[in-house]
DNA sequence: CCAATCTTGATTCAATTACTCGGGTTTGTA
DNA sequence: TACAAACCCGAGTAATTGAATCAAGATTGG
């Protein structure tokens, strides 16, 4: 039932470049978010290459190159992000909307596990499906008390 | 996010003995139960010896062997069964309460991620821990359309 | 041109998963 | 008291996944 070190990275790397967005703003530098959020940097550029093919980020190779995202954070939801990097928000392959997948038991259609991993996973996507990466760094702004969270960065 | 294959057959297997169960019934065979749900028989012996370290299940050895539920299933919740076997519920370790694990991230206190998992985590807590072996059955008869869910077997 | 940066694909290493096997111990029955 | 049917237990193993790491290559600003 866990989130992989990869997706969490992901997230990490993403709240990163939610804080330093803006509209017409720049690109950050894979350096920038490995040390900031403290995630290996050759890793970290799989991940964010992976999030460039997925839409979710566009880049800027070269001497003043980087990662932005890609859309205004406000339209990036978690739930996007995570089936991209991890698949399946369901539990079970067998009750996944957008992986489905047919499980080894007797009769799918009278399965009393699945009836309940069926409410698990709308739980779970209704969560997910409904917060953004906008919303994520507002949480963080809220919680460390300051107006972008990055005082002691900049 | 996913449940591993091990911890499905523990609930397949949890259902079955479910079914079957009476307060002063007998045991189930190992092989009955590999039968019934699909399940290879030398990994599902493991899982059910899992279970019974766990107190879930009692066993009764020599010929006329075989498991049943150690306590009535109105008492059996799918997170404890889930959590024995897999471990956290919590997509993070970070927000685990029974298995927590810090994480790398800058501050655990600020961390918008956090946050959010934090309610991922109650919202499949509040399912699975208010969801029981009993429950399990009755959804699986209710499917069925059946008194027991057994007929076929029996 | 050159140095900083992203890009791409391969490779490594360890852990986990999903089984499988061989032999042990217990117990009801004949 | 055999004996066979069951559970018990500890290893072993093959495949997959996870988490990086590495080495070149391509692009760009100055």
């Amino acid at each position: 039932m866990k989130l992989s070190q990869r997706g969490e990275y992901a997230l990490r790397a993403l709240l990163e470049l939610g804080l330093r967005y803006e509209p017409e703003g720049g690109v950050v530098r894979i350096q920038t978010i490995s040390a900031a959020q403290n995630i290996p940097k050759r890793f970290l550029e799989q991940i964010l290459n992976d999030l460039k093919t997925a839409g979710i980020l566009e880049s800027r190779r070269g001497v003043a190159g980087g990662y932005r995202l890609a859309k205004p954070p406000e339209l990036i939801t978690l739930a996007e992000v995570i089936r991209h990097i991890e698949g399946p928000l369901a539990p079970v392959g067998c009750v996944s909307e957008k992986f489905y997948e047919a499980c080894s038991c007797p009769d799918e259609g009278k399965c009393g596990i699945r009836s309940i991993m069926q409410d698990v996973r709308n739980a779970i996507v209704k969560i997910l499906e409904g917060v953004t990466v906008a919303e994520m760094c507002r949480r963080a702004r809220s919680l460390s008390g300051s107006a972008t969270g990055l005082e002691f960065i900049i």
